[in-house]
RNA sequence: GCGGGCGUGGCGGAACUGGCAGACGCGCUGGACUUAGGAUCCAGUGGGGUUACCCGUGGAGGUUCGACUCCUCUCGCCCGCACCA
């Protein structure tokens, strides 16, 4: 055996893997299935270290899953469509389509290089006609559910990137993309109603048991549900319109001193006409909107407000109070308008106080006597309704039902649940992505395509000589086009759909990715999903992973797939740091896994990868861990290497004694840990560790005793198993072992080991003497030692005695196997 | 401001339901083998102290025979949301 030369070792077990479609995944209802999945890339070109670290967590449990006799599925696809491709187009001038696929092409040997174990013939390219055909029947199926409508509205749009973007593509008012200040544009876009099932999507956390704690709060957070009241107040003069109103809490009604109406509200123009304040609103109303998000919304943005003109009538005591607009009213949340109640919303209270509008207590706390006039800060908790009519001496939570109830009396409101989330805006003025499968016919208004029409292909003759791709409604061959019902000429939509559509049901194709007569094969996704362990980053927590849920669960509805929820366990990995950074070209601290792989090899990088850090925690890059997993490796190549030519060489000896009890101990214990570890806690680091353990104890024992004394069979069977449970972890290196060892099998075709606990016992154990919990002394005795024993040799060392000599012993604390405390005065 | 997380050697990180703090690796020190070694093997390595001693898990308290682990307060860092009525 020459010297550990992973370059040509796990080139060679690549080929033969592939050779012998070793990942293939079958539907096979006698064993249990389990499906291991990685968020898939955007092939922007190459792999970064962030891929590395994601694929190699999802192989290890990939190939330890099978080893434990699992029907494992690991696919692998690409999510193609999106900005970059056409910035690149640009810049290269290259089509978009073929950027992509060369793309593809070499992110899939880096993958395949990293020794990771895709069933390829599985593989998807969401940019593909026979991918995206299917995302565009998905729009349709929306669209017959009545999910999917087109409405003007004020929408995010970023300049940069010439295009509009969903809410939860806006960071602080800015780009997800390029960071750019998001502009508001008044827009017709197309909308899936994501909000229809904003209650499903928030109460269904509850069953995802296995998700990180702080991505369901992330996402409860932005579906932001709210229970309160609607309620209507009139307006004096306008007899025939009423201003709705959305609050939390109906029981401070009494204490309203004012109205303020987003300055998108439509009844802001009827109010202010005629009257003297008109010229003024109007201009900034206009003003207003035309503000970024960022800065209408930033925390130093003043709450500006200006009087209409009008007044509002409250419906529980008919007071009059005035109707202002305000710049930090939204009008996407609630109905656009605010009460105000100055005594008891903070909010409320400091624009009271800086326009001198009247503070009106309602909520007295026990025991309370707050003034209007005197309060320093709004009062917000809960008290005794006072100031309030019939309702007076009711407690405050009490009082949100029993107003509500007497405004339902009345008609003038009623009880009401609002939530942040708004619609999925899914429009994208960009050539590539998705046609939105939509025709415009003047006599048939907004058609959809036929299934039988699908897909809507993209033109493939693209524009490359301007500054940027020209978007679909540049290409007239593409618009024009005849209506499906009534054969006249008609217009084709030319926006194409967000890429998170693509991504949103990517799993569900892996089941049956040649399906030919729809998105999947229900009986294939049935037993494929869920996903049993899902594995991405956390910058998803919202976007990709609320997007996926909602279409699961229309598929759901729509009696496509059992599952409710497509993701059962959900790991969202840390980051890779170098010197303390994020690795980026600017830093120049960039290390890319072609670099380790050439200079080390996978295994080394995967190694390296898992065992500096567990996968959900940050991970610094260090060039000398690099090496010292590097270094292992050769350790166990060698060893492998020595121990074969000692079992060739037939020296050795039958006999077992303490020596060789220990090593089966080592083994077994490693076998017991590494499972554990791999299985329940998904701390890889503490699993390699392991491993290392056991590699030092087999170290320990052949220099322990000259060769001709050691056991060959216990060595053997110390060594293979290392091989098995260093497997998933460096699966060439140990695939070479194994067939060292003399075995024509592949490694990754062997069961997991399992453990002996009988091997695991000590006949001796050392337990802790402490006195008055400070450890003093050291003791030997059985393993099967009793309290009582144990305690009596405790008080008889030599050392405690002399310790003990003229302390009276309060108590004696005895933890079998652990130690002894002697408690004393 | 609200919500979540994290503070352990020179470094990355261990310590399962309270029971030997620092597993494993890096780095460092010494030794062996060597013409040489940045290869490999062996030993040592939290700090202080010449001894069978003391101190030590961000800080201060508390519960306990015993606390990295539980409780209270506090400091520092990271992430998410941020006028949501």
């Amino acid at each position: 055996m020459k010297n550990y030369d992973p370059a040509q070792i796990e080139e060679y077990w690549q080929k033969q893997w592939e050779k012998e479609d070793f990942y293939r995944a079958e539907k096979d209802e006698s064993k249990t299935k389990y499906y291991v999945l990685e968020m898939f890339p955007y092939p922007s070109g190459k792999l970064h270290m962030g891929h590395m670290r994601v694929y190699s967590i999802g192989d290890v449990l990939a190939r330890f899953l099978r080893m434990r006799n699992y029907n494992v599925i690991h696919p692998m696809g690409w999510d193609a469509f999106g900005l970059p491709a056409e910035n690149a187009a640009i810049e290269n001038n290259v089509n978009p389509a073929e950027w992509t696929a060369r793309n593809i092409e070499h992110m899939k040997m880096q993958q395949n290089r990293l020794g990771v174990s895709y069933d390829w013939r599985r593989e998807v390219n969401t940019s593909a006609p026979d991918y995206y055909r299917w995302s565009q029947w998905l729009f349709l199926l929306m669209y017959q559910r009545d999910l999917a409508y087109k409405k003007k509205a004020n929408v995010n749009w970023c300049n940069h990137c010439a295009t509009v973007l969903a809410n939860e593509q806006v960071e602080k008012g800015l780009c997800w993309r390029c960071s750019s200040v998001v502009e508001p544009r008044e827009l017709e876009q197309w909308f899936l109603k994501i909000t229809d099932y904003a209650e499903r999507l928030l109460y269904d956390l509850d069953i995802l048991e296995d998700w990180p704690e702080r991505v369901k709060i992330m996402q409860q957070h932005w579906i932001g549900r709210s229970e309160g009241a609607e309620i209507a107040f009139g307006i004096k003069d306008f007899p025939d319109e009423e201003i709705r109103t959305f609050t939390t809490r109906p029981d401070t009604l009494f204490g309203v001193t004012y109205m303020v109406l987003a300055p998108e509200h439509p009844l802001v123009g009827r109010l202010v006409e005629g009257t003297e304040h008109k010229d003024e609103v109007l201009d900034f109303v206009d003003r207003v909107r035309k503000e970024s998000e960022l800065d209408r919304t930033s925390e130093d943005a003043p709450k500006i407000g200006l009087f209409t003109g009008r007044h509002a009538v409250n419906p529980v005591n008919g007071k009059e109070v005035p109707i202002l607009v305000g710049n930090y009213v939204l009008m996407a949340y609630g109905t656009g308008a605010v009460m105000g109640v100055p005594a008891h919303d903070q909010r409320d209270f400091e624009f009271a106080r800086k326009y001198e509008l009247p503070v009106r207590v309602v909520i007295q706390p026990e025991g309370g006597d707050l003034e209007g006039e005197t309060m320093d800060e709004a009062y917000v908790g809960e008290g005794v309704m006072v100031n309030s009519g019939q309702f007076n001496g009711t407690g405050s939570l009490e009082g949100i039902k029993k107003v509500t109830e007497y405004l339902e009396q009345q008609n003038q409101g009623d009880f009401r649940v609002t939530y942040r989330l708004r619609d999925w805006l899914i429009s994208r003025q960009r050539y590539w992505g998705a046609p939105i499968p939509i025709i415009y016919c003047d006599s048939c208004g907004t058609v959809p395509v036929p299934e039988k029409d699908l897909p809507v292909e993209l033109p493939m003759e693209v524009e490359l000589s301007g500054d940027r791709v020209p978007g679909l409604a540049h290409y007239e061959s593409f618009i024009k086009t005849t209506c499906p019902e009534c054969g006249e000429n008609a217009r084709r939509e030319t926006d194409t759909m967000d890429t998170f559509i693509c991504s949103s049901w990517y799993f569900l194709r892996y089941a049956s990715p040649d399906c030919t007569d729809a998105p999947f094969n229900s009986d294939e996704a049935n037993y494929w999903m869920p996903v049993d362990q899902y594995i991405g980053g956390i910058e998803h927590a919202v976007l990709h992973l609320l997007y996926a849920r909602f279409f699961t669960k229309v598929l759901h509805d729509a009696g496509m797939i059992e599952a409710e929820e497509p993701f059962s366990r959900l790991l969202a990995q840390g980051m890779v740091y170098k010197d303390g950074a994020k690795m980026s070209k600017s830093k120049g601290n960039v290390v890319s896994p072609d670099e380790i792989v050439e200079q080390y090899g996978a295994d080394t990088g995967r190694l390296f990868i898992l065992f500096a850090s567990p996968p959900e925690k940050d991970l610094d890059w260090s060039d000398q861990g690099v090496e010292g997993c590097h270094r292992f490796l050769r350790r166990i190549w060698r060893l492998t290497a020595d121990c074969v030519e000692q079992f060739l060489s037939g020296e050795g000896t039958a006999e077992s004694g303490e020596n060789e009890a220990a090593l089966e101990r080592s083994v077994h214990a490693a076998i017991k840990k590494v499972t554990y570890d791999v299985q329940e806690r998904f701390n890889f680091n503490t699993a390699i560790s392991a491993i290392m353990e056991l590699v030092n104890a087999i170290y320990a024992y052949r220099q322990a005793a000259d060769q001709a004394d050691h056991n060959h069979e216990v060595l053997r069977e110390a060594l293979e198993k290392t091989v098995l449970l260093l497997a998933p972890f460096a699966p060439h290196l140990a695939e070479e072992a194994w067939h060292q060892l003399g075995y024509k099998e592949s490694v990754h075709k062997q069961f997991w080991p399992e453990y002996d606990p009988g091997k695991l016992i000590e006949n001796e154990v050392e337990v802790v003497i402490q006195i008055n919990g400070k450890i003093r002394g050291r003791i030997t005795v059985p393993a099967d030692c009793d309290q009582e024993q144990l305690a009596d040799q405790a008080r008889n060392d030599e050392r405690i005695g002399e310790l003990l000599a003229g302390k009276e012993v309060v108590k004696v604390i005895t933890v079998p196997g652990k130690l002894v405390n002697i408690v004393v005065r």
